[in-house]
DNA sequence: CGCATCCTTGAGTTCGCTCAATTAACGTGG
DNA sequence: CCACGTTAATTGAGCGAACTCAAGGATGCG
């Protein structure tokens, strides 16, 4: 399943009803009898950048609940070239497919060291059978990831370089606008705006040159939010 | 809520229990004491060519379920752009956002004469309350839309145009391999494929030019199904 | 120190956009 | 029945944006 068992550190068995960030976890509006309906162990993992948390084609064995860093979600076309759909931060699901009796769509690789619980496919049906409560949240993360993938259709696959990537720094401080943005090199940047790496790399210097963004360290840009919302709005 | 009066007829109240494209149809599962459940009546609405389902923003009183026809759900952008995000066509349901207590993220417009269920809200969450089958469908329902929304990404707005125009003839063409495809005029068409309306028109004119497709009617045409995939691999 | 990886930058070309003019299709009213 | 107005589609010309191919820096690790 980990095909980089140097990356995936066990941290040990997760305790949901004493859970840091339940609120925003899928099992967050479960009761102690609800818990007591699991018998198989939710394992917790850390993640390593570059670890990979499935493959697109396998056989759905389980979700990920991201407790905390940043997953990528790919897509492979024929050609070869990829394409990244979707970004997953923390209270994200992964792999929601396997509910529905289907292989992964994507392969899920972690960008920023990542904590995530991961869910046996049979836990979260029984629960789901047994609890409507259950049922709200899974379809707040279908319509999450929906929302989001519509989002990145039409702010991040349309116009020009310039503003796709405007928007995608203002999409990514939006949530911690003081902040740095983190990001994964110029390849993953491209593949998320639907540009060539080389046109995501003069991109990001023009911006630096106009003082949108500044690079703190590598990937590690702080940004002009009101200025890039200039350039996402008038080109 | 339906702006256009005019090609709105409202065809009666739909009996669910007989319903001819029950195994198509989000209630699909349902027995006769489900349907007992609903109090309130399921219009069955006939939409003509350019009518209104609903617009984006507006408070989703209703889903609705396409029996036949097409529709296309558009999201405008900031700078008054607009780009069609999906097409529905039998069986899928349009506005799923309204379960989770969303307004309407789309414009849903009929492109091809429509027959619909329009399904309030209250009579969606009641019988989901009650009755754990409609789960089952009501993910599967998500899970299409967000498949059909990867696979835009990934085959409609990347690559060139004439790969994607290719592509979406493809994906048209998909289920019913030898009818005619029927489109709806070059600005719909560059709205999809993320092109100016002008380069769609080139491209339709060069494929026509090139044998991949005959252009029958205004918007009706048949496809070289084989040359096409040609296209969409190779350029 | 040397190799590998990632990023940057340049030059040339292609592709798609914009603006604009022309043609085609269709329905209305004279 | 034809002239007209309206709307959609086509086509051209010029421009700008992004791609490709390729070379040259930077950085980090062994």
């Amino acid at each position: 399943m980990h095909r980089n068992g140097i990356d995936a550190a066990r941290l040990g068995t997760a305790r949901c009803s004493s859970c840091a960030i339940r609120d925003l976890v899928l099992f967050g509006d479960l009761h102690d009898q609800d818990f007591d309906l699991i018998h198989i162990p939710i394992d917790e993992l850390r993640l390593q950048h570059g670890a990979t948390l499935y493959s697109a084609g396998d056989e759905g064995g389980s979700l990920y609940t991201i407790r905390s860093g940043l997953v990528k979600l790919v897509q492979f076309l024929p050609d070869g070239t990829q394409r990244i759909v979707r970004l997953l931060r923390q209270g994200a699901v992964a792999g929601l497919e396997v509910l529905v009796d289907k292989p992964y769509e994507h392969t899920a690789v972690v960008l920023q060291e990542t904590e995530t619980c991961r869910l046996p496919r049979a836990v979260v049906e029984r629960l789901s059978k047994e609890t409507p409560r259950l049922h709200a949240r899974l379809m707040e993360r279908w319509y999450q990831s929906l929302h989001q993938a519509d989002e990145w259709l039409t702010e991040l696959s349309t116009g020009s370089a310039r503003r796709r990537l405007a928007r995608l720094f203002l999409k990514l401080a939006a949530d911690a606008p003081n902040e740095p943005v983190l990001l994964s090199g110029r390849e993953d940047l491209g593949a998320m705006l639907g540009v060539g790496m080389e046109t995501a790399s003069r991109t990001i210097a023009e911006f630096k040159r106009a003082g949108l963004v500044a690079e703190r360290a590598p990937n590690v840009f702080v940004c002009d939010l009101s200025a890039l919302e200039a350039v996402a709005l008038d080109g």
